[in-house]
DNA sequence: TAGTCAATGAAATTAAAATTTCAGTAGAGT
DNA sequence: ACTCTACTGAAATTTTAATTTCATTGACTA
């Protein structure tokens, strides 16, 4: 084995600590203080936390080995972001070991999400939450891969509301039919991720003319399409590996759903309680 | 509303995502990658990062809100230490406040994801996904929850090799004609994260002696179901809020579809190629 | 007591980062 | 084709941080 020891700020500055003088040791005890924090502060700042001269710190980090500051803010840094392989190597280029692959794909998969649940859009999500409690029949909507998030999402709804279904997902003939139905105190949900089908935006078209309500659950590259829907909601679902990720919309949709819930109160409470009781019994026989 | 806000430099961000001209996005996306590490960072290290000019890195956070780069870099140090919500308040009382929820869910949603890929099991990945490829047939298979991921894992498959089904989802007589075609170089995915339904296992033991290799995916609370499995690889799905979470589920089945691609190597990637070009023809008529 | 020497911080200097200016450009509207 | 307008990055400028200088201190030694 002869990898090179990880080496650490802290380390550096235990090697050298009963050699320091008392103005510098000040600054190592605040150092030490604020583990791996160091980057996020200035020499200035540390030397006023620790109440010596802005001099001492350009001391103290010469005296540990460093060139200047800027040398040990960067080891501070990088040896926190050691673990996180997207950064280390380049983005185009292929990571080797499959540990490595796994720790890169865990990492896209969480920004995803992040960067889902801190979409701005969000601050909507009581306003579309009170209408899927309040709307008559809620109809689900997906094409393609879509189509599978939205049966998922109907599974949840029916959990705790009724009169939740599905769209079919063959365009043409039917879909108009169903379409013709819709009211106003409908709500519809549409999930519309890449690749999206031709037809979608005729079909929200129409939707959006039956004043029903459209929440639209699409990705960010969704361009028109979005002109139909009274809601709509950017996931990101893109992923430097083979096909999309719907990891985050997936998550999202259960979050729609336990919202709803929690809007729904007592009512949808009720309803949960009975479909409790119907999987007991079934489980008893199936 | 008079509820403080724990305001971060994400949810400014989000706020102000959509109306933020090209550069400055960039800059976000970039800023949003280094989750509460901008404090580690320079702007015009960022600026370098995201591939802007400095001046985009000044206006970025002017049109934030910010007098000067400096306040940004504050609230992020500052904010950095109000931790994980999910260890902030104690896990019985409901947060209070709908960004607190979100937060709490998104961190449980990381949580599962990250347990799944930290697991030991995942040393058996490449064994798994080269069975994967040899198989003549691959057979998914999955009850109720588990029957939305199985179909959806299903189609990522078809992707790049043929030959992959959907066992029926109905119990009793179809379910055992089926199996009792199965042969051993067949290779069936299991999925059954609870509920599981009763006949699972008495299905699982059906298959074990058709000595077709069963990959089994399941959650922790998984008991003596994964005896008939060759490979038994457990998902956590557990949740603080209604319904089990699928998330990791789903992220773990497109890591086995990439994985397994990756090992098909050439044959897959020219059925998948042959696939996309299905896709664009389909495009134009759909 | 005088002499040496490391240590120290205030202030001067230098280096670097952030902001502003400005000229060029792309896009929307007429 | 022509305006407007908003966006952009290179370069100039300003601001801020880091380093160096230097005079002073105090501790130790002869």
């Amino acid at each position: 084995m002869t990898h090179k020891k990880h080496i650490t700020l802290e380390s550096i500055i235990a090697k050298h600590y009963d050699a320091l003088p008392t103005a510098e040791r000040k600054l190592a005890d605040t150092v030490l203080e604020f583990p791996g924090e160091l980057a996020a502060y200035t020499a200035t700042e540390l030397a006023e936390i620790a109440g010596v001269s802005k001099a001492a710190a350009t001391r103290f980090f010469k005296r540990l080995g460093f060139n200047h500051f800027e040398e040990a803010r960067r080891l501070a840094r990088d040896s926190k972001n050691w673990g996180s392989p997207l950064y280390l190597q380049s983005k185009d280029e292929q990571p080797q070991s499959a540990d490595q692959r796994i720790a890169h794909y865990l990492d896209e998969e969480q920004q995803n999400l992040r960067k889902t649940y801190h979409s701005a859009t969000l601050s909507e999500l009581d306003v579309i939450c009170e209408q899927l409690v309040k709307a008559k029949r809620v109809w689900l909507l997906g094409f393609r891969n879509s189509h599978y998030i939205a049966s998922y999402a109907r599974w949840q709804f029916i959990q705790f509301r009724s009169d939740v279904h599905l769209l079919p997902a063959n365009a043409g003939e039917t879909m108009a039919e169903y379409i013709a139905d819709l009211r106003p105190d409908d709500m519809v949900i549409v999930i519309g991720v890449r690749r999206r089908v031709d037809p979608l935006i005729n079909i929200m078209q129409a939707i959006k003319q039956t004043k029903a309500p459209i929440l639209y659950l699409t990705d960010p590259t969704a361009g028109k399409t979005s002109a139909y829907a009274r809601w709509t909601i950017k996931i990101p679902v893109s992923s430097s590996f083979l096909f999309d990720s719907y990891t985050a919309l997936m998550s999202f949709t259960r979050l729609l759903a336990i919202e709803t819930f929690r809007v729904s109160g007592e009512s949808g409470r009720k309803h949960l309680k009975n479909i409790e009781r119907i999987h007991d019994t079934l489980n008893e026989f199936e």
